[in-house]
DNA sequence: CCCTTTCTTCACCACCCGATGAAGAACACG
DNA sequence: CGTGTTCTTCATCGGGTGGTGAAGAAAGGG
């Protein structure tokens, strides 16, 4: 019931759910790649090799399609809750090892799509500050507990949103080719001193 | 001859160049807004209150348009030689306060724009790449020295791409309605450790 | 077997896109 | 005043857009 993998069954049956998930990954592709408003819809049908018109029999709307495409969750927290399971002095690291080894497995990932699209697109822009606030910003400062509890989780998020434009999206040398115990041994102590470091206020 | 400044004469002449400069800074907010592709001739036109032609008769194209817009430096380069004019032990400072009191002064400013549109625009990618490491990775790099002066670099290129898109794109709390001080408090002692911290390595 | 449901295609709509070319106003200069 | 240059508008072109509706293939169920 209800979706399966990747491709289900080995006898197909008719089709259909096939041609949705195909439009799906290409919309996401397209999408990352050039923004909602320079991507068209047969764009998308040509290179999942459809008919356009059955863009419009499985979504409705362009804006349907986009919002199936960005509105995916639930993948990543199995990993986050890792991040907030162990202790407070070494959650710097587990954070940058969790965000780039999770990122690393796809560029395709929903976090560097949205990241990607944000700037462009306000439906985009409101599902990640939404991300960012339930899943980074409120749990970081309800772990903490302190009066600038909300800085430092804004601060974290500043380091988020800079690794992965600089590694995922702007391709930066050396970040981008870095191995993950590089990044890690690298900003797993910024991020740390973020959150536990004495503040800048001297 | 050729162009003059903002808006040249107290008489003005016939017009022309007051449309063209126009249509210039409609063009920046537009682009900046929804990226290249989803912003129209005709939108800059109307928003400009222009015919649509004349977009076409002072630029020939809309990549022309684009290339006119994005391709403006030489603004920021003083404030930044002010930065690598100090010493080494309060670069951090410098450089946050640089970034944010410059960027304060206009959200339209070419580096928030080219961050915006890069992750969509080629054109743009190339352009903020292209100032980021003649701006900031070389001449860091030249003043540390050191064998990991590049990857030091690149993590305060981090630092300034988070902080841009924190506080100017995504404007995220409460980084977006910190006060300079605030921030240069906050991220200043962060950049400096990228610089001259002891390495994650241990 | 027929008939229904699901999937796919095709023809088509109104609209907007970037771009062109020529005609019309506003001015400068002689 | 007349002429030429500069700026502005208008009408238009070919093409692509998001979106619709009906007709045509598979497949399933009785």
């Amino acid at each position: 019931m209800a979706e399966d993998g990747t491709h289900g069954r080995p006898g197909r049956w008719r089709s259909g759910a096939e041609s949705k998930q195909r439009i799906l990954r290409t919309a996401r592709e397209l999408f990352d790649e050039h923004g909602y408003g320079a991507t068209t819809v047969r764009a998308i049908a040509t290179a999942a090799g459809v008919d356009p018109a059955m863009v419009f029999y499985f979504f409705g709307t362009k804006q349907d399609l986009f919002a199936a495409v960005a509105g995916m969750s639930g993948t990543v927290p199995p990993a986050i809750d890792s991040i907030f399971a162990g202790g407070l002095d070494t959650i710097g690291e587990r954070i940058v090892r969790t965000l780039v080894e999770n990122l690393d497995k796809s560029d395709r990932t929903p976090l560097v799509m949205l990241t990607r699209s944000a700037p462009t697109n306000p439906q985009s822009e409101a599902l990640l500050r939404e991300f960012i606030d339930r899943e980074i910003t409120d749990r970081i400062a309800a772990m903490l507990g302190t009066p600038d509890a909300a800085l430092r989780a804004a601060m974290v998020n500043v380091q988020i949103l800079g690794l992965t434009v600089a590694r995922y999206i702007m391709r930066i040398e050396p970040i981008a080719s870095s191995s993950v115990d590089e990044l890690v041994d690298r900003f797993g102590p910024l991020v740390q001193h973020c959150l536990t470091g004495r503040t800048g206020q001297s």
